[in-house]
DNA sequence: CATTTCAAAAATGTATACATATTGTATACG
DNA sequence: CGTATACAATATGTATACATTTTTGAAATG
C-alpha cells in the first residue's frame, strides 16, 4: 500500500469521519493508524490535535483520541442552531461571493449530482459537505465559518441515511435538494439575498425533517409474542 | 528558570497572544518558544498545532506559525457578527446556566473588578474575556461557542487600550462596564432573557464605540512644515 | 465468588537525531 | 550594475528511542 502524505492523511481521516466510517466516539489508536497511513506518530499524533482543533476528534490527557461523539444534548443545540447560522451564512454569501467562488459552487452542484445519480450514499453526502462549504467559504466570515464548520461535521454524519433512500417517496425527497442546491445558486448568482434565505430555510425543513426520523424513528413494533420466538430460536 | 508543562504552555501563549504581547501577525520561531518554556519542539509543535485549531495563530507548510493577525477586512466581519453572537449567547445562557456556573460567573467578576481597580490593564482584559467565556459556556452550545471564542481572541485584543483609560471621562467608562456586568448576571440569575439581551448589545455599544476608536483613530495633524523639519533633522 | 494487588503489556508523552525545505549571501556572469 | 546561481545557514518536518502513564489480566485475599 502506498504512503500518505500528512494533508492526505488529514483529509482522509476527516472522510473517514464524516463519513461514519469512523463512528461517533471510535477509539483513535497512534500507533494503529500511523502504521495505516505508513507514516511515524511524531506527525500523525499533529494531525489529530488539528483535527481536535477542527472539532472532528476530542483528545484527553495520556488516553488519546476519540472520535467527536454525538450525544443527545448536542443533538439539541444543533438543531437549535443550524438554521440560523445557515441562513445568515447565505445572506452573507450573497453580498460577498466572487466569480470564481460561484464557479465552483456550480462545479461542486454537479459533483453532488453526479454522486446522487449513481447512488453512492457516503460521496453524495460529502459532495453536499463540500457544496455547503462552499457557501461558508462565500460568506467571508471566519467568526460564523467557525460555527458552520462544527455544524456540519454532525449534520453530514446524520445525513449518512438520507443518500440512501429506502422508498421511492424518499428517492424524491434527494431529488427536491438537487433542485434546491439550483435555485440557491440562482439566487446567490442574482445577489437576491432575502430569497436566499428563504431558500435555505426550506432546505434546512427538508434535511431537518429526515433527520430527526433518524434520531427518533418510528418506534419498534411492540409484539411480545414474536420476541419470545426470537428469544427461544437462539 | 522554571520548566513548563505543556498546558501551562499553552495557557501562556494564549494568554501572550491575547494581551498582544505577542501582537498580530508576530513569527512564531519553534526552536526559541521551546527553549523559553523549556521543552522540546515536539510538544511545542503540538501546541502551535492546538493554537491553530483555536484560531490563535496561523501556519504554512515549512513556513512556521504566525500570531493571527487583524486585518481589515476581519475586522469588518468582527463589528458584523459580533452583536448577533454575543446576544444569542446570553440568551441561552438565561436558559441554561447552572448553579456552579453562576457562581464562578460572580467570581470572575470580582476578579474583574479587583483588576480595574488596581489598573492592571492588561489582567483586566484577561478577566473580562474570562467573564464572557464563562457565559459562553452557561449557553452550553457548541457552535455558537466556537463562534464566540474567535470573536473574543480578536475582542480581547482590541480592548488592550480600553483598559487604560487616559482621560477621567473614559475611566468612566471602565466603571460603566463593571456596571452591566452586574445588571447582566442578575438578569441571568432571574432567568429574564429579553432583559440580558438588551444589556448585552448596550455593553456591546459601549465597546464598540470605544474599539472603533481604536480602530479609526483621529488623524494626526496635518502640519506640514513640522514634517519637513524632521526631515531635516534627521 | 467478588475484590484487591501488583507486575507485565500496551498506549501515550517527550527528547534527540536526522532529513528536507527555505532563506540569506557571496560570487560569477551577462 | 543588476541578475542569476551555488552554497552555507537556518528553520521546519519526520523517524526513532526512550520515559511515563494507563490498561490488562492473573494470582492472592477476604
Amino acid at each position: 500500500m502506498k504512503s500518505f502524505t500528512k494533508s492526505e492523511c488529514l483529509n482522509d481521516l476527516r472522510r473517514r469521519i464524516l463519513s461514519t466510517d469512523l463512528s461517533p466516539g471510535h477509539d483513535l489508536d497512534e500507533s494503529g493508524l500511523s502504521e495505516y497511513y505508513r507514516m511515524s506518530r511524531t506527525p500523525l499524533r499533529e494531525v489529530l490535535q488539528r483535527l481536535q482543533g477542527e472539532g472532528y476528534v476530542v483528545m484527553s490527557e495520556n488516553r488519546g483520541a476519540k472520535v467527536a461523539s454525538m450525544d443527545i444534548d448536542v443533538l439539541r443545540t444543533f438543531f437549535q442552531t443550524a438554521p440560523m447560522v445557515y441562513a445568515n451564512i447565505a445572506r452573507l454569501a450573497c453580498e460577498n461571493r466572487t466569480p470564481g467562488e460561484l464557479d465552483d459552487l456550480k462545479h461542486a452542484q454537479t459533483n453532488f449530482t453526479k454522486a446522487v445519480k449513481s447512488s453512492d450514499a457516503a460521496e453524495a453526502a460529502l459532495a453536499n459537505h463540500k457544496f455547503h462549504a462552499i457557501v461558508g467559504r462565500m460568506a467571508a466570515n471566519t467568526y460564523l465559518m467557525a460555527a458552520l464548520a462544527r455544524l456540519q461535521i454532525d449534520h453530514t454524519r446524520m445525513s449518512q441515511t438520507f443518500y440512501r433512500p429506502s422508498a421511492p417517496a424518499e428517492a424524491m425527497l434527494v431529488l427536491k435538494a438537487i433542485e434546491q442546491h439550483d435555485a440557491m445558486i440562482a439566487a446567490i448568482e442574482a445577489g437576491e439575498g432575502t430569497l436566499v434565505i428563504d431558500l435555505t430555510l426550506q432546505h434546512w425543513d427538508l434535511s431537518r425533517d429526515r433527520m430527526e426520523r433518524y434520531v427518533r424513528p418510528d418506534p419498534l413494533p411492540v409484539d411480545v409474542i414474536s420476541l419470545k420466538d426470537q428469544r427461544n430460536a437462539i
